[in-house]
DNA sequence: GCAAACTCGTTTCAAATGATACTAACGCGC
DNA sequence: GCGCGTTAGTATCATTTGAAACGAGTTTGC
């Protein structure tokens, strides 16, 4: 409802009529989907992965043994998400636990020494994959679309926002 | 396995290491589910609609009479997804199904009045949302960000395709 | 003609997802 | 110390998803 008031009326929309090709929430969400799938594909088929797990290995791997509710911050990804990705990488040894020495119901997640070989396998394929994505974009091209896209991020999370607090 | 050849060498990349914060797919996947997050709880909560449904209802307002085939080819969802979306319209009398006089396994989808007006009542509201989560931005750079956008699908469509035909 | 091969759309099934409820543990106030 | 509200993480359940199997209808080759 108060979307309604932020959204609804005043922008005097150019009164260029819908259409769905040229409409921004859609073009995001196709080209997502196509990235998407070619990225979890290529890591279920070769390691076996899904990519909240991947993304843990990841966050793990940068900035060292992080708690479940650190990753869910860092990651943007759902607490139940997080979870399971990491009991899925502990039953295969590529991450441990152990208690968190001030909170009896936390833990921290770090890397094993297979883990971390593991994601060195990985990185040069992921970054090889991002490299052929935006194989022939200018440099500021792709400096740009990131930007944009860490915009359009916060800007729907201000709207989703202030419509439910 | 050809995506190996593809893309798992001779790419030399810039060693500079993985960090996720930075990585395309990543802020891409992010940024996408905020924002069809947003529109998706949108069209939920006032109109009812699934977004595979409101996509339908989109394609029909614009291209008039389909197949289920032509909005799979249109959409880029999947051939279930649109048969469900179609069968929630249908139920709902928004769309209307005539049987296809040159092929009698494929019927003909078209937007009934109610459909129209609805599409009428809604369209508004979503180039608003497009305009709130782009306001600040110039207009060049959505111009670029779609072009962009558009170019990624293809180059995972590319990278997707050649690795199993 | 008609049988094999193919296409349109639906059904079925298994996996992934996320909201909700729950358990265990913390910290504040008294 | 001991309730009361809060937080970390897990379990449960309903919904969503797409892959594969299917039935009906069409096309191709002979």
């Amino acid at each position: 409802m108060s979307a309604q008031g932020q959204v609804g009326r005043g922008v005097q929309s150019h009164d260029e009529d819908l259409r769905l090709d040229a409409y921004l929430p859609y073009r995001l969400s196709v080209a997502s989907n196509a990235v998407s799938g070619l990225i979890a594909r290529a890591y279920q088929d070769r390691f076996g992965l899904t990519v909240p797990q991947w993304r843990l290995i990841c966050v793990l791997a940068e900035d060292g043994g992080l708690t479940q509710g650190q990753i869910v911050a860092r990651t943007v990804m759902d607490k139940v998400t997080v979870s399971r990705a990491a009991q899925g990488l502990l039953k295969r040894h590529l991450v441990a636990r152990s208690d968190h020495q001030a909170d009896g119901r936390s833990h921290v997640l770090a890397l094993t020494s297979e883990g971390a070989s593991l994601h060195a396998e990985i990185a040069p394929l992921a970054l090889a994959y991002e490299a052929a994505l935006i194989a022939g974009l200018a440099p500021d091209e792709v400096a740009l679309l990131k930007r944009l896209l860490t915009r359009l991020q916060s800007a729907a999370g201000q709207l989703a926002g202030d419509a439910a607090p």
